[in-house]
DNA sequence: CCTAATTTGCTTACATCGTAAGCTTACGTT
DNA sequence: AACGTAAGCTTACGATGTAAGCAAATTAGG
């Protein structure tokens, strides 16, 4: 029924002082991740990168899929301050999806993470929130403005993957030439103008 | 330096006559993703669900990993089928929209992988192949065709990851109601149609 | 027909994973 | 000093992917 997810001890006086706190564990599974990718984030791993052991773990986070989702909701949180509020409501969507496109190329082998794993509704609205507020002070409405950056921050997340993604056939390194950056910033570039313009000046 | 990827014998004569076929193989495996999820394709379940052991799978396939491929190409060829290559070239980029979503929905578990393994190249080309055909007789530039495409292609995907992943603190249940389904319908129109006239009357 | 070659499937075995259960350690409180 | 409690540790178990070698079922050659 209710959905709690923390121990919550609501106390704290006695007992062991901890010597390793919720935070420490999401950053240094972030550290993994990005060091070695996904598949390479085990609780043993984890814990050896911390100096404690894998169980000890679990006295902080109940599972593996909870460190996952704790990663998601950090990384959308370095999104968040990377963002700027200036401009119109089109330049606030594209700042918007640079900012989020930006979070996900520093960390590509999180990419699929943020794929598979939908971060918190309160974390996804304070994400959106700076684009909705510009577009009601243009008297955007509500729904149409939501629809927008919704369909900007799939876009983005879809696109990174594609970027992201090594196809089968090819060597891990081509994704890094300067090449492949290009085009994959201008396919960027031309995809996100062709949506904003599409949502500021409808077609019908 | 080759990439074969398959054994390839080449010639077939002697030998025990197989049981399994690489196809069976691919099919039940989207069998066991359909009912029972991503996490549920091991290969014991998969050797059971074909009468078969586990390690007879190897065989056919070099390893789990190969087996996902191989799904990921089968869903990709699934959603060509549906593809029909009538009207204009907006009609055909919607049209594509529609048939890649459509099977998207029509296999929910299996989004999270499609949407982290690419499928290969050969194939994803025969995929948007109608798209690109219908813009070459326009007279679109292929560069700006395929960016529109892609762009397409990485709104719908990012899209079904969306409406497929169920949000933390939401009933699995949640995502199957009427509502929720006329909820994504309305957003994919409207972020479609976005796009596509984005990219038919660009903005300069 | 019989034997050899060959291809497929099976059995066994192992390293690695997530994590359940119970114990130990290091604190604040009495 | 004794106790209660929270944090970390040890041990253990079932499940997983897959490596290695064995058994069975067919065709080819004599």
């Amino acid at each position: 029924m209710a959905t709690t997810g923390e121990p919550r001890p609501a106390r704290r006086s006695s007992g062991r002082p901890p010597q390793l706190s919720r935070d420490d564990i999401v950053s240094a599974a972030l550290a993994v991740i990005d060091a070695d990718g996904l598949e390479a984030l085990t609780m043993r791993r984890l814990g050896a990168e911390l100096g404690v052991a894998a169980m000890s773990l679990y006295r902080h986070l109940p599972n593996r899929e909870a460190v996952l989702a704790a990663v998601v909701n950090h990384l959308a949180t370095e999104a968040i301050t990377d963002l700027d509020p200036g401009g119109s409501w089109a330049e606030s969507l594209t700042a918007f999806a640079t900012a989020y496109r930006q979070m996900l190329l520093s960390h590509p082998r999180a990419v699929p993470l943020l794929a598979t794993h939908p971060m918190d509704v309160h974390t996804g609205l304070a994400l959106i929130q700076v684009v909705l507020d510009r577009a009601d002070t243009e008297g955007v409405p509500r729904a149409r403005a939501l629809t927008a950056v919704q369909s900007v921050a799939v876009f983005v997340l879809g696109h990174a993957l594609a970027q992201v993604g090594t196809p089968p056939g090819t060597s891990a390194t081509a994704v890094e030439t300067p090449e492949a950056t290009e085009y994959y910033d201008r396919w960027f570039a031309e995809g996100l103008a062709a949506m904003v313009t599409g949502f500021v000046r409808p077609a019908v």
